[in-house]
Formats: C-alpha cells, structure tokens, sequence
DNA sequence: TACTTTGAGTTGTATATACAAGTCAAGCCT
DNA sequence: AGGCTTGACTTGTATATACAACTCAAAGTA
C-alpha cells in the first residue's frame, strides 16, 4: 500500500546558487591548498593576510566588509595568526576598534607563500583560459556585492557600502 | 633603522580563484540560509538531500562525486541526516558500500523546505537575471570540474569520471 | 589456500563559518 | 551628572570542511 508521500518536484533544484557557488568553491581551494603545502599557512589564512597587508591598518569589522566574512568568525581567524605572530592586534582605540596590522614574520611568510600561490593561480589560468578569468572573476566579485545587499535589503539592520579588496 | 623586510610584490592576489569563489560562496549561502529558517534543515543539508533524492540509492562515494564533497566530511554530515530520521543508509552491501536513501521524514522535509528554497532562488535570479544564471551557473559547474580534474591529474590517486546532479 | 592489494568508509584532529547572545565603553540625551 | 543607546568585538554553540591515518572485508594472486 502507497503511504501518501508528497509528491517532489526537484525540477529547477540544479540551479541552487549556493550549491553551486559552494561546490565551486569546494573544488577550487583543494587545488590551492596543495601549494600552501610547504607553508605555515593555509589558502584560507593567505587570504586575510593579503586583505590585512593590503588595508592596514584596518579594523576587525573592515576586514569582515571587505573580505564578506563575518566578524566573530575573523575574531577566531585573526586570533590563531596572531598566536602565529603573523599579525599584530591593536588594544582598543577609536570607538572601541581593534586595529590589525602585519608583523615582519607575517611579512615574510606571504612572502614565502607567494611563489606557491602565483604557481596554483598560473596553472589555474592557464587551465581556464587567462582571458576568460579576467572576465569570470570581475562577475563573481560583482556577485558577491550583489548578494551582500540582497542580504542587507531583507534586514535594515545590515546597511553598509561594500568595499574592494 | 629600517630592518631588511622583503618586499611584498602583491599584484595580481585579487585574482585568486579561491579566495573569488569562497566569497561569492559565503554572500551566497547566508541570502539562501534565511530561507531555511522556519525549516528542519539547512541550505547544505537541502543539498545534500537533493542529491540523495536524485541518485537514491547512492553510496557515500558516488554522493561525494556528485556534490563535490570529501567523503569524510559526508560521513558526518549523512550521520546528522540520519539522527534527524531524514535519510536510512544500508549496511554494508557490494563492495563494503553504504546505500543512501531519503526516508519518507526525508521526503516529507524536503517537500516543506522547497517552497522557501524556490522563493530564494526567485530572488537572486531576479536580481542577477534568470537568462544570465542560466550561463553563469553553467560555467560555475565547468570550472568546478576543470578544478577536480586538475586536481586529479597532480595526484594520479584520483582518477575518476565526474558526474552531474 | 594463504598472502597481498584495493576500495569504501570511519575516526582523530584541525580549521572555517556564522547565528544568537553577551560585554563594555563611547556617544548621546535630558 | 545620570541614564540610554549604539557599535565593535567576543563567547557559546553548532555545522561544514578535509587531510592523515585507520579498519576491514572483498577481490586478486601466487
């Protein structure tokens, strides 16, 4: 006897952006992750530290606008690089915000880390087209923005101008 | 005195496909995940259900192809589906392989959950443009499978047809 | 048959991620 | 001055993610 389940209709279910957003992500760093190898860091780390070398100094909460990571997830992010002596964490000035800045050895590990990424980022481009990435990333960025004000525009609570890495 | 710290040459790092990929995937998913609030699941589990309802009865394995997910980290994620009485997975058959199948709570979540799924959705190809989705998220999936591949071919361990969901 | 290899999945460990709620001082208002 | 509000960050908790190493039985092989 049929129990009387309802009927799926997953037509359209391929489209998730977020699925698809997400599986792409999920592949893309195991290919950079590979290149950090050698590293004290990870590409995820690499990441904040190129955000925080090339905004310093700059606030916990600008780090999070410019990197589109939530600020109590860069608070434990943040705190594992400067445990590293990566970076360096101010006290709390101007209205209460902590400034972040790069220390020497966290110069010295990007710079280390660099020639591993620009050899994971070559093969990537050279795997994708160099032309085509050019293009493809200038959506996804545009992407991102677009989806942070939707996110913004359902909860005033969230209304802030995005900024450029 | 200024002490010999490398010179950072950081030209080209906005450009890092990890870093791209992860943001638009981080924006992403919270404008999805708000649509899953009234919802037993999650935007990752309605993925991962998905996929399960698409290819039932699939082992861990073939889900992990699918979805582009390592199989330790499915392992976990399928345990917490499975306390949540929303999919059965078999005992060991063929080839020592677990078979994932929706349970009819699975079925039954899944049909509750795809209304506020699809108003997402709406919503964000709204704002970016459905004809544009359409080739974008087509493009995402190709770049996810040059990325595994690209993957695999540093690593001969890893050699495998890709599937689609 | 006995030995080896392979493949599917699990466990240990560690990082990444974010929501809800908390802390606390700076700024504002009366 | 005294109290209220706001903003920047932190903590509690939970999920997401994956590498390395492990288990164990099935398949292959001598």
């Amino acid at each position: 006897m049929a129990s009387s389940l309802p009927q799926l209709d997953l037509y359209g279910t391929a489209y998730c952006a977020s699925f698809n957003f997400r599986r792409a992500a999920r592949a893309v760093t195991r290919l950079y992750d590979v290149a950090f190898q050698g590293t004290k860091i990870r590409s995820t780390q690499f990441t904040v530290l190129i955000a925080v070398a090339k905004a310093q100094p700059a606030s916990i909460s600008k780090l999070g606008s410019i990197l589109v990571i939530d600020s109590t997830t860069l608070t434990r992010s943040l705190a594992k690089l400067q445990k590293q002596g990566l970076i360096a964490i101010s006290k709390r000035a101007e209205r209460r915000q902590r400034f972040v800045t790069l220390t020497e050895a966290g110069v010295a590990t990007l710079a280390e880390a660099l020639p591993g990424w620009r050899a994971a980022q070559e093969r990537f481009e050279k795997a994708v087209g160099a032309e085509f990435w050019l293009g493809f990333r200038r959506e996804l960025e545009r992407l991102a923005h677009v989806a942070v004000d939707l996110d913004a525009s359902e909860d005033s609570s969230k209304l802030a101008e995005p900024i450029v890495l």
